[in-house]
DNA sequence: GTGAAAGCGCTAACAT
DNA sequence: ATGTTAGCGCTTTCAC
């Protein structure tokens, strides 16, 4: 299987082919002006016919700093799995990543490991930067990045001072939806969402109280149990009298919108849903959700840009990106009369 | 931002805490066994104290091969996004490559930079090692990966006698769908595909056809058209007077079950669905699917097996991993009568 | 059982 | 414009 020695070449085997000194190949490579065009040009087609590239390896020990993002997403699998929105993510890193030179590292850990794969990523320089996603409030991932003073930039959750951060502006997004809700005759909206301890939670509560002020409507919340049995009936069960969910993720609100008529509650005749993500899950089911689209690829893009300034030592500052745009779908119709006289 | 200068420790600085040489604390870390128990205690402890770990970079540098695994997807973004295959992947792969501290490195090319990145990635010695998906008839990602002697394993395609391979035992799975749908009555099953150009379509084509016969069902074939206005009705309006179709994977199959009957399809009265692969998403639209379950965690954990005897330089050879499961859901009945008496 | 020293492939002063 | 040289942090003979 490993018949041929898999000996690759080396910068001074380039060198010596183009008839030049190893530090004129790196200068080369490393974009250095200080090399004529012709031979620049003789160094490139040795390295090209030896399939030569700077070895990353050794270009990190020698001190010019490598190109490796981390990402360490703490879920169990298969909520990671049923979230399209890493997906999106992935997706949308790997682009400008590719035009920086960088790659991605990826791993799952449960919680109780994310701290030590932080440390050790971090330690052993396998990674140069973080890009920490799903922060919880309190989180001690902030601290952590402090301490080991690793690059880091945070994604989707409040401006936090120590740590840069990418956010979605949020409260044109609330706006929109009450409007929409409002039009539609509902006075009385519950917010679900799984993941009480985000640290994006409270903010978005709070929008969502003040959006819903002013157009009349009584908020309310609610939080969707992974646990119960049938998750979907345990949360219309506690729900109380609104007419109207506005639920955090495309995927909750996929499988409330797919269950519920058979324990039922009619969508949107009895209960209108929208979803505070979108993806493709939302047109597979039916009636497709109403939704908000979130810009996860400029995001990305811009949690990259954060990055690249923050490695090469340049000052940088927290970031908002383009607004979230609703989807009207069908999951959403006018408020039914019955609950809706009872304000 | 920057205000420690991020100075870390290095095997020296262990060393001299230790009261060592840096080469004891080398031997340490590496498990070999020259070193007394009780210097080894006080070099990791003075190792802990001061959080360092070997640096992964000099390491490479210094011979001992890395731990990187490189995962390059050619795919567009939106059909990577859409496929919960994959997050089970990078979910399955995560586990068994912390547990020999390897790292994953992940990206997504356009089909025509595929070549690029997988030489880029393994001149420059990112990675160690290259785990393949997706392989295509006559891929030539088989032919580079022999040519740059890089360790490689494929993950589900047929075995090739150069790249080690990881395959799902298909055959079974065939038996049991069809028996499934004979005993319901289906005369007429197509199967249809949206990679044509899949390494592995072609087999599975063939043993779809001899468990058909072994059956008394009339095979035929469809390819799905992702680029069609509506690919829902233009798959069904060239799929013959059949009256049960498997499709390659649940994501079609789900938009096949959602869309087809609002154009007139009831599922499963006049058709019944069969998906080939099965994820949260079978359950989220209704009917349900019945669908193939495939050990994807178990082929991941198999394929990280190869992998590091691989890099190990030991003798590897192409393995099988444990059948399908047929989850029988609702997208299945019995064969419209109809149609049933055609043949 | 422990340490000295050479070397991995590259970059970056510092000559020339 | 090009070459020389000294590291980078680690591993690994090979002495002690």
């Amino acid at each position: 299987m490993t018949e041929t020695p898999p000996k690759r070449a080396t910068i001074a085997a380039v060198a010596r082919r183009a008839g030049v000194s190893p530090s004129a190949v790196s200068h080369v490579f490393n974009g250095r002006p200080n090399v004529s065009a012709a031979t620049a040009a003789r160094i490139r087609q040795a390295a090209d016919e030896l399939n030569w590239r700077p070895n990353y390896a050794s270009r990190k020990v020698s001190g010019r700093g490598g190109r490796s993002l981390g990402l360490v997403i703490a879920r169990a699998s298969d909520t990671f799995g049923r979230d399209p929105f890493f997906m999106r993510l992935v997706a949308g890193l790997t682009e400008p990543l590719a035009e920086i030179g960088w790659s991605l590292s990826l791993t799952l850990v449960r919680v109780d490991d994310e701290a030590r794969v932080y440390r050790e990523w971090w330690a052993e320089q396998r990674v140069d930067a973080f890009l920490l996603v799903d922060v919880r409030a309190d989180d001690p991932r902030l601290d952590l990045i402090g301490r080991l003073a690793a690059p880091a930039v945070v994604l989707g959750a409040p401006i936090d001072a120590t740590v840069p951060a990418v956010t979605v502006r949020d409260d044109a997004a609330f706006e929109a939806v009450l409007a929409h809700l409002a039009e539609l005759g509902h006075r009385r909206v519950a917010r679900v969402n799984d993941a009480p301890n985000l640290a994006h939670t409270r903010a978005r509560d709070a929008r969502f109280a003040t959006a819903a002020a002013g157009h009349g409507i009584e908020p309310s919340y609610a939080v969707w149990d992974a646990e119960a049995e049938d998750p979907v009936a345990d949360l219309l069960g506690r729900i109380g009298p609104v007419t109207a969910i506005i639920v955090d993720s495309e995927v909750m609100a996929a499988e409330i919108v797919a269950h519920a008529p058979e324990i039922g509650v009619s969508i949107p005749e009895r209960l209108s849903v929208v979803a505070w993500e979108d993806s493709w899950v939302s047109t597979l089911v039916r009636p497709r959700l109403t939704a908000l689209d979130a810009p996860v690829e400029e995001s990305a893009r811009t949690a990259v840009g954060l990055l690249e300034r923050l490695v090469r030592g340049d000052g940088v500052t927290s970031q908002t990106v383009g607004g979230r745009r609703l989807m009207i779908r069908d999951s959403t119709s006018t408020a039914p009369s019955v609950v809706h006289g009872q304000d």
